[in-house]
DNA sequence: AAATCGGGGCC
DNA sequence: GGCCCAGATTT
C-alpha cells in the first residue's frame, strides 16, 4: 500500500521544485562546516588569506598556519610592512612560496593602490597578485556577501556532473560552460553561504572518484547520476598521445674493442634482453664519467655522441642519445672456479675465471664485455642491434660507434 | 608515474 | 588571448 507523497511533504534534495541552491544550501545547514577559523569574522582580508592557504593545502594542514599567521599580521597594514622574508618565514611548510610572494606583494598594492582598504569590486580584487577569477569571486562572495560565481577544481567537478558537461575542463569551450553555469547557479540569497557550500560537496561527496551520489542533496538533479556516469565525469584531460621519455644509451668500449653488455631486468622495456647502459637523461654528459665509475665500476673517458634515434613503443617515444666512452681494462685476476656474488665472472679458455672489477647495476641481472662475434650471438632489442650493426646510423664527430671488428 | 590545481608569464 | 609552466600533492 503506498501513497503519493505531496511535494510539500519531500525532502528538499527530492523535490524538484527546489532550486539547485536551495537543495545545497539545505544541505550545508545539515552537514557543512561553520566553524573553522576563518568562518569567524569574516573579514575580504581574513577570506582572502585563507583561500589562499588552502589553494594549496588541505584543510586541517592549513588551520594552524593560519592562526600563526594571523596573530603576527592581523591586518593588511601589518603585512604590507613586514619584509617579504619573514612573511615567508610564516609561509615556511605551506610549499608554492611564490603564493606567500603574492601575498605581500599585494598587501603592498592595496596599501598604495586602495588607501589600505581591501578594494570591494570584484574587477579591482582580481587584479591583485595571486587572486585570479575564481579566487576574486570566493573573496566577493564570502567575505562582502556579493553575488559572484567561483570556479575552483571542486566547484569544476560538481558542474561538470550535475549538467554532464562533456570534455576537459581544461578547454576553453568547456571552461566558459562551466562559468556560465556557476554564474546562473549561484544564488542572490545567502551567496557567502552558497559559495561554501559547492565548495564543501565537491570537497566531500562529489569527490573525484567514488562520489558518495547515495549521501548528494544534488542526486535527484544530478545528470551525470541519472546516465550513471558520475564516475566518467568530469572528462580527463586526455594524455599526451606520445610521452617522449630520453635517455643516454651508452657505449662502453674496452681496450680490446668489446662493448659493455648488461642483461636487463626481466620486467618493464626489454625485459631479460642484453641491451647497453641506459642511463636517464637528467644526469648531463658531464656527470656521467663519475655515474659509470658509481655504477658500473669503470673508469670511462669520453669520446664522442652520436645523433639520437627514435624508438617508437605502444605507450611512448624513446629517444636515445648514443654516446661512445672508451675505459681501462678492468682489473682482472684468476679466482680459480669461484665467482662472488655482484662481481662478473667469465670463462677465459675454458680452464679457470677472471673476475672483472666492474658492478652490475641495481636490477640488472648480469653484466659483460662482449666482442663484436659474441653479441651478436645474444638477444639484443632490434633497436640496439640496429644502433650496432649498421654503419648507416648518422654519427656527430667522425667516430663510430661500436662499429669496431671482432679482437 | 601521472594527474591535478589556479594563477602567472610569455609570445 | 592562447599556451605552457612551476611547484607541490594526490592517486
Amino acid at each position: 500500500m503506498t501513497r503519493q507523497i505531496s511535494l510539500f511533504e519531500m525532502m528538499p534534495s527530492d523535490n524538484p521544485s527546489f532550486s539547485f541552491s536551495e537543495k545545497l544550501l539545505h544541505w550545508f545547514d545539515q552537514f557543512g562546516r561553520k566553524n573553522l577559523p576563518w568562518q569567524h569574522n569574516k573579514t575580504a582580508y581574513r577570506v582572502w588569506i585563507s583561500e589562499i592557504m588552502l589553494q594549496q593545502t588541505q584543510v586541517t594542514t592549513v588551520i594552524p598556519y593560519y592562526e600563526r599567521f594571523m596573530q603576527r599580521f592581523p591586518d593588511i597594514e601589518s603585512l604590507a610592512q613586514a619584509s617579504v622574508d619573514e612573511v615567508l618565514s610564516y609561509w615556511a611548510g605551506l610549499g608554492y612560496y611564490a603564493r606567500g610572494r603574492n601575498l605581500h606583494k599585494a598587501a603592498v598594492t592595496v596599501m598604495e593602490n586602495f588607501a589600505g582598504e581591501f578594494p570591494d569590486k570584484l574587477e579591482d580584487i582580481q587584479s591583485l597578485p595571486g587572486i585570479g577569477q575564481s579566487t576574486a569571486g570566493a573573496i566577493a562572495s564570502i567575505a562582502l556577501k556579493q553575488r559572484a560565481p567561483i570556479l575552483d577544481g571542486n566547484v569544476k567537478r560538481v558542474l561538470a556532473r550535475f549538467a554532464a558537461i562533456e570534455g576537459w575542463t581544461g578547454e576553453k569551450s568547456v571552461s566558459n560552460q562551466l562559468w556560465k553555469l556557476a554564474d546562473e547557479l549561484t544564488p542572490h540569497q545567502r551567496v557567502d553561504e552558497y559559495t561554501q557550500a559547492i565548495m564543501d560537496l565537491g570537497a566531500s561527496l562529489c569527490s573525484r572518484r567514488n562520489p558518495d551520489c547515495g549521501q548528494c542533496p544534488m542526486q535527484s538533479a544530478c545528470k551525470a547520476f541519472a546516465q550513471g556516469r558520475q564516475n566518467e565525469l568530469p572528462t580527463p584531460k586526455p594524455k599526451s598521445k606520445n610521452p617522449v621519455k630520453e635517455a643516454w644509451i651508452l657505449a662502453i668500449r674496452d681496450a680490446h674493442g668489446r662493448l659493455l653488455f648488461q642483461k636487463r631486468p626481466p620486467t618493464g622495456i626489454w625485459g631479460g634482453l642484453w641491451s647497453l647502459p641506459q642511463v636517464e637523461r637528467d644526469l648531463n654528459i658531464a656527470q656521467l664519467p663519475d655515474y659509470i665509475a658509481s655504477q658500473l665500476g669503470l673508469q670511462g673517458q669520453y669520446k664522442a655522441e652520436a645523433t639520437p634515434f627514435e624508438h617508437q613503443f605502444s605507450h611512448f617515444k624513446l629517444v636515445l642519445h648514443p654516446i661512445l666512452f672508451e675505459c681501462e681494462n678492468p682489473v682482472s685476476e684468476a679466482v680459480g672456479e669461484y665467482s662472488l656474488e655482484g662481481i662478473v665472472s667469465h670463462e677465459v679458455q675454458g680452464s679457470y675465471k677472471i673476475q672483472e672489477a666492474h658492478k652490475i647495476q641495481e636490477g640488472f641481472t648480469d653484466s659483460q664485455f662482449y666482442s663484436r662475434a659474441q653479441w651478436r650471438e645474444i638477444g639484443l632489442p632490434a633497436p640496439i642491434k640496429k644502433l650496432l650493426g649498421s654503419g648507416s646510423l648518422p654519427i656527430k664527430e667522425q667516430i663510430e660507434l661500436g662499429i669496431t671488428e671482432d679482437s
